[in-house]
DNA sequence: TTCACTGCAAACCTTTTGCAATTCT
DNA sequence: AGAATTGCAAAAGGTTTGCAGTGAA
């Protein structure tokens, strides 16, 4: 059950709550504490386009008059990543904000929020996708090698509609 | 002589010559120069089960007495990388040479050689598959969001054969 | 001999740990 | 006040650049 309620058709988006208030009451609802650095944190990743890595996000806010360890910026990503707030990519380690909902995994019997990445190689913005298709992937991956998969990683890399129309 | 056991290994795709023939192979057909550096590195990834940072290379050929700097490490694997004759791991950036032939690729449109790993949780090593319907699920995925796909990464973690047998 | 390649220097980014100081509730 | 959280110190690994010298062809 999540923590927000919804409308009824809107499954794939946090649309009646701004990332911020979303990420704010998910982490007072975990029964962790509203700071300073956190609050920071979260409002330059709900306003950032492009994943950012822990030492960029230090360097804006920094830049910003704010002032953050580089320390304490990995320990929020850290919580927020435990939260399924934010999303880690595998090709460079950086962050961005979920934009997708909890619920959405594509695969509902593991707990992991499975959403694979977009990564636009024009304007490096990642989106995010439900994974049509992907267990039947992994099943047949699972049957031509003799490995029991658990979880898995997917990234694409293309040109986003924004650039291409 | 090499101051690494050479142990061929037969499971190769590339099964009528090493992989360390292979490579010496590719990178004199390149124009590329074959030099001590290389061939202890490209030794090196042809006996390691398990996937090595760039340091750890080092490192290893340090401690067999053989001494080579960080710097052209980094340099010999991207050389190694450009010729398709590595890996490298997304989700920790380490290396391993390709077991699988170049021509084995999942997407025949693409020039890209595709292969995707299977990480074991347990012994660390990885292996290779084609991917059986990766083509539908790329075909898919560009259907469902607005976004033209040029290339794709896919891991897989798990208990490998070995380790669950 | 030539120029591709390596080694060296140097700087910066990445990540983790322990402990003291701070601050949210 | 009490507990959670941040800042600081420190260390080690990871990555990149330019330049000078070496060595493969």
């Amino acid at each position: 059950m999540s923590p927000i309620s919804r409308q009824p058709n809107k499954q794939d988006t946090h649309a009646d709550f701004s990332y911020t208030e979303q990420a704010l009451h998910t982490l007072k609802h975990a029964g962790l504490r509203i700071t300073k650095p956190r609050k920071v944190v979260i409002d330059l990743l709900d306003n950032s386009p492009v994943p950012l890595s822990a030492y960029e996000i230090k360097e804006k806010i920094d830049s910003l008059g704010e002032k953050i360890d580089t320390v304490s910026v990995y320990r929020i990503i850290e919580t927020l990543e435990k939260h399924h707030l934010i999303h880690r990519l595998l090709s460079s380690s950086k962050v961005q904000k979920c934009r997708l909902s909890p619920e959405s995994s594509c695969d509902k019997h593991q707990s992991d929020h499975c959403h694979h990445l977009l990564v636009c190689s024009e304007c490096h913005t990642v989106s995010e996708v439900h994974c049509p298709g992907a267990n039947d992937l992994v099943q047949a991956v699972q049957q031509a090698a003799h490995f029991q998969i658990t979880s898995h990683a997917i990234e694409f890399y293309g040109v986003c509609g924004s650039c291409s129309g």
